[in-house]
DNA sequence: TGACGAAAGTTCGACGTCAAACTAAAAGGT
DNA sequence: ACCTTTTAGTTTGACGTCGAACTTTCGTCA
């Protein structure tokens, strides 16, 4: 998806500035991606860490439904990631009491003991972090890419 | 990929912070690649039209394995992408004349179209961006976001 | 109560991406 | 010259992701 570093582009036309953005922003995601996922335990992918650590830090018991709203990913990649965590044993997914149409994602022992491994396998990456990349500039930086990360979620 | 956007999580210990920053980014590479790639002509994706714009802006006759260094994409998908434009007739790949390994890139009349007609139907899309994010935060953070990029690429 | 629209999940085909294994050709070193 | 290493490109299998079509169930409203 990154466009390449437009280092020769004079900001000319107001797009370009935006351009830039989204480019830079699309290559720092991708080797960010590729960089946990290479660290990451047990075959886990970034987006399977990604919900054990979601329902570890805010609890068990949701549906699907909610989960994919909450990763901003649609109904079916859902259906595929927890298809797969459920394949590994690290989740359970029970039927729901209250409505025959939904479904309830439950963290298995072995489920939470892989989010805790992922965790210690990432901590030396996150680690290395700040030599390069100061803390006080991602705390800079954070309102911004927040609120742009909102403004395009409300506005699709 | 996109971790859940983490408002409940006081940044307790250091890791959190780039965590969060790598989840806002994530998110908004995704949200942003769908919006561009709903209103791109001619069953187009973001990959592929960025391939094209490339080629028009720094100009032919790049071998793949430059052009692959330079989006940060392995061999292996920029071989992809490059079956998928010449499939439909906007780029033609010579064999290098001077090494026998290399081949050579470059746009088809057609190709140059394709982009002109990608760059009208992006303009809409990119002009309501001001709206929500105003394009000083954008110019403001784009520096940050580049030193980051720049690191994450060079210590892999 | 019955019909219709909304919501939850699944499936399918396509795409971009990676890592790894592979072939072929060039470059270097002794 | 020969052997080794590097480089260019391809292929394969797996994954996450999307959009669209589909089924089942719920909820609402007349």
């Amino acid at each position: 998806m990154p466009f390449k570093p437009a280092k020769t582009a004079p900001a000319t036309d107001p797009g370009a500035l935006y351009f830039q953005l989204f480019n830079e922003i699309g290559i720092i995601a991708q080797l960010s991606g590729n960089r946990f996922q290479r660290v990451l335990p047990q075959g886990l992918t970034v987006a399977q860490f990604s919900l054990l650590n979601h329902c570890v830090r805010l609890g068990d018991g949701w549906t699907p439904a909610r989960l994919a709203a909450a990763f901003q990913i649609t109904k079916g990649t859902m259906t595929n990631t927890l298809q797969k965590l459920e394949a590994k044993g690290f989740i359970r997914i029970d039927p729901d009491p209250d409505d025959a149409r939904s479904k309830r994602v439950f963290l298995t022992p072995a489920g939470k003991q892989a989010r805790e491994a992922s965790l210690k396998a990432l901590m030396p990456e996150l680690a290395q972090l700040p030599a390069g990349f100061p803390p006080d500039l991602a705390a800079e930086i954070l309102p911004s890419l927040e609120r742009l990360r909102i403004w395009l979620d409300t506005n699709r």
